[in-house]
DNA sequence: GCTGGCACTCGGTCCGCGCGAGTGCCAGGC
DNA sequence: GCCTGGCACTCGCGCGGACCGAGTGCCAGC
C-alpha cells in the first residue's frame, strides 16, 4: 500500500543520506532533502515504525536515525536498478586493464582498479587450480635425482615443485617422461586430473612408472592449500580514511583479517559468477567483519567462476556503485582472461 | 672525556626508554629508571646540552624531551654490537620458513615471519631478473602467430610472455627454436642476455631468425618495469597499533606508498648484502616516509644481492631487535634460494 | 662540576553550562 | 483515518575556566 511504499523510501532515504554524509539523520533533514511530500512529523512516525522493526536505531537518543545492518540488508536487496557505469568510467576500466603482460599483471591491475573505483579494500582471487586446464607441463631436470615441474595453466597461473624422484634419472627419460605427461594432461581440468593418474601409471611403461607416480603426485600436490588459494588485496589505505568513524575502535583486526587471507577466500568460495553476493556486517562470520560489508562475485566466462574477487568496506557504504564497479571488473576480467 | 660519554648515555637512555613507552621522557624518570650515577638536575644540564645540539626535542614546554632523527641516527650509528637473535627465535625463524614448496612460498612465510618477529610492517622484494640465471626457457604454441614463452630462472621466479611471432610456425620448428635458445641462454645471467643476442640471431639457421629475434626481444623485456620488479608487503596491520600516536595525522600516506611500491623499490635499490641499511625520517626522501625509518638489506649468497627485504617503522622503533631480525631473515632467505 | 631547591610554564583533565538537534506526543484539520 | 503543526523534553556536544602535575631553567651551595 502507499504506506508501506512510504516507509521504504524513508528507509531508502535514510540510507542514502547516511551513507552520503556519515551523520545520523533526522525527520527534518530527510524531509529538507528528499521529496517524500510529507511533513517531518509524518516522517517521524514511519521512522519509529522503522525503527521498531529494526531496520534503523538511535546511537543515542536525540540523535538521528542510522541504518541497522538489516536496514542495508532491505535496501540492498531492494536496489532495483543496478545503476551502470559511466562512458568515462568504462573507458578508464579499459585503459587501465590494456596492457596487462601476464596473469600476475591482470589481477595486479585489477585490485587496483577495482580500489581506485570504489575507494574501498579491493581483493582478487587467482583463479582456481582446480578448475583450470593444463596448458603445459614441463620438467626441468636440477640433478639426476630431482626434477623440477613447472604447470602453466590456461588461466596463465604457474606452479613450480621440486620433484624428488626414486631413481636416477637420464635427460632422454626425462624427454620421454615429459611427452607422456602431456600428451595425458595437456587441456584437462586439474580438478579431473587425479581420476586419470591410476590409469596413466599402469599404462605407462615399466621403467616410467615410478617417475610418472612421483610428478603426478606431485601435480595433485598443486591443488590443496596453500598455493591453490592465492590472493591479491589493494586499496588498504582506503580504509585509513573515516577509519575512526567507520570502525569502533580501530580497525587493525580488519587488516589482520584480510592480510589472513582464509577469511577472505572462505567468503570467495560461496560466490558465483555474474552474480553478485553481498554480505553485510553482522552476517558475516569472523568477528573482525561484523562491521564490514562484503560485495564479491565470481569471474570467468564459463558457467562456474574461476575466482571471486571482491570489496571490502563498512557497513556504510555506497552498495549500488560498488555493485556495479565489481560487477564491470568482473566481466573485464573475465574476457581478458579467456583471451589469453 | 667522561662527560660526553655520559651525555651519550644519557641520549641512549632517552631512546630506549621513549621507544619502549612512547611518552617523552623527563629528568626524573631517567635518573629512577637508568642508572646514570648523577641527579636529575645534572641530566637536566646534559639534555638541555643535547637539545641545543640538535639530538632531541621537546614537543612543547613543560614536557619530556623526545629524540630527533639526528638522535635516532647518532643512536644507531653507535649501535656497537647487534643483540643475536635467541635461540627460540632462531628456532622461530627455522620452523616458519620450512616446508616452502617454492619461491612464492618462500617469501610470504618470510614476509609474515619478519612482521611478527619486528611487529612492523615487513616488506621483501622479489630477486631481481637481471641477477638471475636462465634455469630453462620454455615455448608453448598457442597458436600458429603466437607462443608463450616461459623463463624459469634459478631463483625461482618464472615469468610468461605471449610472443607474437612473424610467421606461422609448426611444432618441430618450435621445438628447435627452444633448443636453439636454451643452448644459448641456459645458465647465462639474464643481466648479460641482451650481449648474447645479436650474435645469436646471426648464428642461427635464416628460417629461425625472425624467430629467435622475436623471443629474444620479449626476454629482454622482461628485464624492464613493471615485471622486474615486485614486491611483498605485510604486517600492515602493525601499522594500526599506535599509529595515532606515531604518525601524525594520518599513516593513510604511508599505506599508500606501500602500495605504489615504486617508493619501496627505490630504497631497496640501494640495498648491499650483508650490510643492513637504516634510513630514518627525514632521511628519506619520499614524503609519507619523512615521519618513518626504513631497515633494509640484500639478500643472496653471492656478492651482489638478489633482492632485497626490510620493515618500515615509526622512526621510534627498536632498531637494534629490527636491525637483527632483518638481518636474521635476510640470511635465511639468501640460504633457501641458494639450495633449491 | 654536581646537587637540591624553587619559581614558573603549560598541556591534560575535569566540571558545569548552554545550545541545538531531534524526538514523542497530542490536539486539530483535511 | 491519516497527516500536520505545535510543544515540552532529552541529551550529546562544544566551550570555557579551574586545577593539577610533570617538567623545566636557574641559582646558590657544597
Amino acid at each position: 500500500m502507499a504506506h508501506d511504499d512510504r516507509r521504504l523510501r524513508v528507509l531508502r532515504a535514510i540510507v542514502q543520506d547516511y551513507v552520503s554524509t556519515n551523520d545520523p539523520v533526522g525527520s527534518k533533514a530527510l524531509a529538507a532533502r528528499y521529496d517524500l511530500g510529507v511533513s517531518p512529523a509524518t516522517i517521524r512516525n514511519d521512522m519509529a515504525v522503522l525503527e521498531e522493526e529494526g531496520y534503523i536505531t538511535q546511537p543515542h537518543t536525540s540523535a538521528g536515525r542510522v541504518p541497522t545492518d538489516k536496514g542495508y540488508r532491505f535496501f540492498v536487496d531492494r536496489l532495483s536498478a543496478i545503476k551502470p557505469l559511466s562512458a568515462a568510467e568504462r573507458k578508464a576500466i579499459e585503459k587501465f586493464l590494456d596492457g596487462a603482460v601476464d596473469l600476475h599483471d591482470v589481477l595486479g591491475r585489477s585490485v587496483r582498479l577495482l580500489a581506485q573505483l570504489t575507494r574501498q579494500v579491493a581483493v582478487v582471487q587467482y583463479p582456481t587450480l582446480a578448475r583450470s586446464a593444463v596448458r603445459h607441463l614441463e620438467l626441468v631436470p636440477l640433478s639426476t635425482s630431482r626434477l623440477l615441474m613447472v604447470l602453466i595453466t590456461d588461466t596463465g597461473r604457474v606452479e613450480q615443485r621440486v620433484v624428488e624422484v626414486p631413481v636416477d634419472t637420464e635427460a632422454d627419460t626425462v624427454a620421454e617422461l615429459r611427452t607422456l605427461l602431456n600428451a595425458a594432461f595437456t587441456g584437462a581440468k586439474l580438478g579431473e586430473a587425479s581420476d586419470k593418474v591410476g590409469d596413466l601409471v599402469d599404462a605407462s611403461a615399466p621403467h616410467l612408472r615410478p617417475l610418472v607416480a612421483a610428478v603426478s603426485a606431485t601435480l595433485l600436490e598443486t591443488l590443496v592449500e596453500p598455493s591453490e588459494d592465492r590472493l591479491v588485496i589493494g586499496g588498504t589505505a582506503n580504509l585509513a580514511q573515516g577509519s575512526a568513524l567507520d570502525f569502533p575502535g580501530t580497525f587493525r583486526p580488519l587488516l589482520e583479517a584480510l592480510e589472513e587471507q582464509v577469511v577472505v577466500l572462505r567468503l570467495m568460495a560461496e560466490v558465483g559468477p555474474s552474480t553478485v553476493t553481498v554480505s553485510i556486517g553482522e552476517e558475516n562470520e569472523h568477528e573482525a567483519l561484523t562491521a564490514a560489508s562484503f560485495v564479491s562475485v565470481g569471474y570467468g566466462s564459463g558457467d562456474q567462476a574461476l575466482g571471486g574477487l571482491g570489496v571490502v568496506g563498512p557497513t556504510r557504504m555506497d552498495y549500488a556503485g560498488n555493485i556495479a564497479a565489481v560487477r564491470a571488473v568482473a566481466r573485464y576480467v573475465g574476457h581478458l582472461l579467456a583471451e589469453s
